[in-house]
DNA sequence: CAGTCGGTTGCAAAGGTTTGCAGCCGAAGA
DNA sequence: TCTTCGGCTGCAAACCTTTGCAACCGACTG
């Protein structure tokens, strides 16, 4: 039903060719012939079939951006960004929901693969290997995960547990709970090295508990086994989480931060509406976004697809820069002085 | 790079279209030669190039959801249930954002239009008649609008609305604010529509205030003009305006429901955590898109696209049902009675 | 023995574009 | 008058698949 080209080039008595340039190389063809042709296209409601356009020049201008929890706002921001600089370089994003299941990422990589130019990979659950296997379907650049040999764009929330955890021990708390986040996250197992590293330094006791859907339910689901546990402070896997345990404390009866102080991480808007203010690690995740939009398409400007077979030196993509985005401990209300023994806890 | 059809056909000494059909009808091809193409096809990594196949078969198995932004808690229930339908009949949804921009509405319908099946238009800010034009290029269903001769699926706000305004009325207001949604938004034209009835039905003043961005910022931003406009009850676009609002009334010195009370819509996972609880009007969002979802899969198994004409019955889309999801008042915390006069505002 | 049939495969057209190459035309230069 | 050249346009191949049709094979039927 919808126009095609030839059907444009009938009406407007030039050949198919000198259409297509009317839209895609407007200079090389004569102002009378375009106007023309542009009348007829725009009588026809012709718009050029843009999956025809990339079987043949290998450029489709999107960009696939796949995240693990499209209702966790921590990946907002992180795909407005990733939009903003895609507009910037005429590109648009195409984002999609993974559920946290490693399968449905899969299956998405795939169903994007030719519709995209290349795929931000965002908190993947997939095996390295996995992800390793579909970047030699689409170019891949992976953000919150390293990958040898892929492009990738982390945050350094090692660096920020580490920091979490010695304001814990600053004030004065030695026993610890880390609630974990989900199975095949790399982010997760970051923390949980910096975290126990720091911990041990300091000569704290600390406590894993997970792995755990990384959600407010998540969260509070884990506020019994965190009063029985015993600690007077906790690291949540994400802001959250943190806010699920604080309320499943609440509804136990223990305060925040008055009998438990909690850390979260990514520093969601929402981290400064909830009451007590929550302290959490600060990720930045607009830089990470923009930073991965880039290396997209620097790394396929430089391996140009389907195009015939440039002779120039393609294959040689081991160009991979790896980046390592700061993170920040942001101390709100949510964290306090170790409590005073004996008053209520099962130890002692 | 990837491997074609080509390759595979060569590597396993058979015909493309035997290689194609492995894959796309196997049980038209001999089992030994089956599983010989298949090894093969392992071996080069070698995946269906899902966009030349739309081409020729006019079916991506994708379908794209567009949305206002993403970052409002509003659109995540409704992308997941979308979603979730879509997989059940093998589809998957790419999601796209506008920025509340009608511009970037219109070029993301032409970048997605060959790259999906149809298009989930969500709370769109184009105009009508934009709609109209773009429906020729590819199906579409619009969610939260009322377009003449395109499948819609609406939530009924104009009743929620009157709810919200006559639970207000019965706690005693009578100087009412409604606080607008974006411009080119249906809903809150709807809204708008009826709350002034409501209001005027039940002797009370409506002031309305906008158009505004719908997000919190756009609510606190409002509250030192609610605070003058002296009314006792304000009628927010959504929830997200709604908390804005009460924060803003907080840092003003103004308590919420005791000097005034505020109503939101959407009832987001959100307005269940804020202190006060926010009395909203519940909108069914995962019905919404469930159900676009069906319509728009139905709307283009009527109409195959791109298929070699078949002779039947096509062009005879005019059953484009619409249909009209009911909405709920749900009384929390955030609604009082009228306070009594004179004490603080800057009426009487 | 001719004909039929089911199962498997090859052939080639089709789908809508882009693009290198060649050709055309008229004007400028020699 | 003959080249040369620039500007514009047409031709046809290419991109990677799917699919209707025809051909083939061996076996069975009558």
């Amino acid at each position: 039903m919808p126009a095609t080209i030839r059907d444009v080039a009938r009406a407007s008595g030039v050949h198919i060719s000198t259409v297509s340039r009317t839209f895609s190389a407007p200079h090389l063809v004569n102002p009378e012939t375009r106007v023309r042709v542009l009348a007829c296209a725009e009588d026809l409601g012709y718009r050029p079939n843009r999956a025809a356009r990339a079987l043949i020049t290998g450029r489709t201008h999107n960009i696939g951006l796949i995240v693990a929890d499209i209702a966790n706002p921590f990946f907002p921001p992180l795909i407005k960004a990733a939009e903003g600089q895609a507009r910037h370089r005429d590109y648009h994003v195409f984002v999609a929901d993974t559920n946290e299941d490693p399968v449905a990422e899969e299956d998405l990589v795939h169903a994007m693969a030719k519709q995209v130019d290349g795929v931000l990979l965002c908190s993947p659950r997939m095996s390295n290997s996995l992800i390793e296997q579909v970047s030699r379907e689409v170019p891949v650049v992976v953000i919150n995960r390293q990958v040898a040999g892929l492009p990738c764009v982390m945050m350094d929330v090692g660096q920020g547990a580490r920091a979490a955890i010695e304001h814990l021990l600053a004030l004065g708390h030695r026993r610890i709970a880390l609630l974990g986040g989900p199975r095949g996250s790399w982010t997760a197992r970051e923390m949980r090295r910096a975290a126990t590293a720091a911990a041990r330094g300091g000569g704290a006791e600390l406590t894993v508990l997970g792995p755990n859907q990384p959600t407010e339910t998540g969260g509070s689901a884990l506020a019994e086994q965190v009063r029985r546990s015993g600690v007077t402070a906790v690291l949540a896997y994400n802001d959250l989480m943190a806010i699920g345990l604080i309320e499943g404390l609440d509804a136990l009866g223990s305060r925040v931060p008055h009998d438990v102080s909690v850390v979260g991480v990514d520093d969601i808007a929402l981290s400064r509406l909830t009451r007590p203010k929550l302290t959490t690690v600060a990720t930045p995740t607009a830089a990470a976004g923009r930073t991965a939009v880039d290396m997209l398409l620097q790394l396929d400007s430089d391996a140009p697809r389907g195009a015939r077979g440039r002779g120039a030196a393609t294959g040689d993509r081991r160009t991979t820069a790896q980046v390592m985005l700061q993170t920040e401990l942001v101390v709100r209300d949510s964290t306090g002085p170790v409590p005073a023994p004996g008053r209520d806890g099962t130890g002692a």
